[in-house]
DNA sequence: ATGATATTTGCATATTTCGCAAAGACAGGT
DNA sequence: ACCTGTCTTTGCGAAATATGCAAATATCAT
């Protein structure tokens, strides 16, 4: 096997025509540059340069190989140019992968802005809902919401997940608004269930988490089938807020028993970018990860403004619930 | 700079679809490839493969680089295969360097021999009387008549360079044959010389040498010259055997004072080739320099048979004279 | 001739590379 | 649900390789 430092003190040689020259330009010995390039020749099985000690001549074969080599080494390097190349600004196809509802609404949306800021990129854009290997499916990022079970993945916080009960005014002026956990066992809830059995739900409030068992007339394993039946006015729903945060911001859904949290136990199920944790974090990927932390923020644009804000300008969906 | 092996190795890798598959086909430890391919990632400044333990993919970077350095690679093999080809067996073309006289007489003749049992190999022959560098001009072989110099050659013998003494029949018939040295004061001797100045043949025979001030009315720098002048019957010549041998044997010119050995002390000037001392003989130098050795023999074609020869059928010159 | 500079080789020293063992990770079978 | 076999990676000592210096030899210019 050559080496390719060989080869590259041998055309260093053709071109400066004297191995002491290459030592000197390159800073070594010119015995080193010698060895080099007897290495190359016995690896080839030919003598490449006549030498004299005043003056290096190629040989026939030495010319073929010159020539021939000298064209591959430019390649080479254009090859790792145009690798270094793809890094030094997000650049090429960024493959994402999401769950489709969070994708509709807040990746694809955001995509706009930005290719802008990185024209470079292309974006594949792929929405599946149900558990995809990243490296499987060639994925540069998966925008994953709840449950984080890759281990050898590394995982960015982009928002949290938080769930919130809503319901349509119209139901809510129909059936009543429910006023603690306990109303909920009187009102339709809908069910978004992946299980049979029964379903409780667990709300954290001032006086601790109590649990309710739920159930009404809808159960189904599409939470956008839920959205849509409490957008219809069908009963009380726990929806995440990235789904229902708007239209709750829009009037179109009305935030009941605000002042308690869903599952207040669990693990804090967040909305995380998952990528490979390897040494060299492409910078499309980077881009895009510090692009939505940006874009989402502390506090997501789906989610109401702070409860604590002073004197905030427009009352958040807390304030008016209550 | 990137090694040619780590990018050996990472062709391998996307090929074998495993670090361990590699090791295991090339008999080397997996982590030596792991860390090889690491190195060109570093190098590179990229990630090249996503890595799990069960599966090896590349990303958009090491696909790019693949893609180039696996064509680099197979046209660095070719390069390397191509020279190696040329040793196989002569090929490509030879230069060759020798004397106008020599050359036009026993070189050139020979050619149609040589290219008709190596059809491969092209050949350029210069023929010079100045002294030229063999590098200089490119050259493979240099065939030489004479003084040895270049010391950094290798010199091999292909015959020897005798120098006889001859005239034409119509002149010895007009002008006598000399029967030892001495008689040759008398004769018009054609000089070929490069100084001015006397001129002294040295002859050795059975009663040891004599040196002879010879004279006469032609002197020359030219050996074509004396020959030519030989031949047209104006007086006697020292010429060598490669020179006038076959007009000898054809009986055009008559060796005189054959008996005796031009300039004996002096060092065996013979005929040799010339070529690099290099560690790599090219076969198409090794090749010619062999066949000319055998074409020529022990006793080349030009020379009288052996004396010696037990009933020769022809007898030797020498003997024709005395 | 002499001096300056060139290539090459021997030898001692650095640097790199290798293989082994262990640790962490993951898929599939029991 | 646990266990097993295989995979990648890292630490570490050993082997291989490359390097620089000095000396020997060779060449060109003065």
């Amino acid at each position: 096997m050559n080496s390719l430092n060989a080869i590259r003190l041998f055309t260093a040689a053709v071109d400066a025509g004297s191995f002491s020259e290459v030592g000197r330009r390159l800073a070594m010995a010119p015995s080193s540059v010698s060895r080099q390039v007897a290495a190359l020749e016995d690896s080839v099985g030919a003598q490449l340069i006549h030498r004299t000690t005043r003056k290096l001549s190629l040989t026939e074969a030495g010319r073929l190989y010159f020539e021939r080599v000298s064209r591959i080494l430019a390649e080479l390097d254009e090859a790792s140019a145009a690798v270094s190349h793809l890094e030094e600004s997000p650049r090429g196809v960024l493959h994402i992968n999401g769950p489709t509802a969070f994708g509709v609404r807040h990746i694809a949306p955001a995509l706009p802005d930005f290719l802008d800021r990185f024209p470079e990129v292309r974006i594949e854009l792929t929405l599946t809902d149900n558990f995809v290997d990243l490296l499987e499916v060639g994925a540069d990022i998966a925008v994953r919401v709840g449950e984080l079970e890759d281990s050898s993945l590394i995982a960015r916080r982009l928002a949290p997940n938080r769930r919130i009960l809503c319901a349509s005014p119209g139901y809510l002026a129909r059936a009543g608004t429910p006023e603690c956990p306990r109303d909920l066992a009187a009102h339709n809830c809908l069910i978004y269930t992946r299980h049979h059995g029964n379903v409780n739900w667990n709300l954290g409030g001032p006086d601790g988490v109590a649990e309710v068992r739920v159930g009404g007339n809808l159960r189904t394993n599409n939470t956008e089938a839920v959205h849509a039946a409490a957008l219809g006015g069908l009963g009380i729903a726990l929806l995440p807020s990235w789904l229902v945060g708007q239209e709750v911001q829009a009037g179109r859904l009305v935030a009941v028993l605000a002042g308690y949290r869903a599952s207040p136990g669990a693990l804090d199920t967040g909305i995380h970018a998952l990528y490979p944790a390897n040494r060299h974090l492409s910078t499309k990927v980077r881009a895009f990860v510090d692009f939505l932390v940006e874009r989402y923020g502390p506090r997501p644009y789906w989610e109401d403004p702070p409860a604590g804000g002073a004197g905030a300008a427009m009352p958040s969906a807390d304030m008016r619930i209550r």
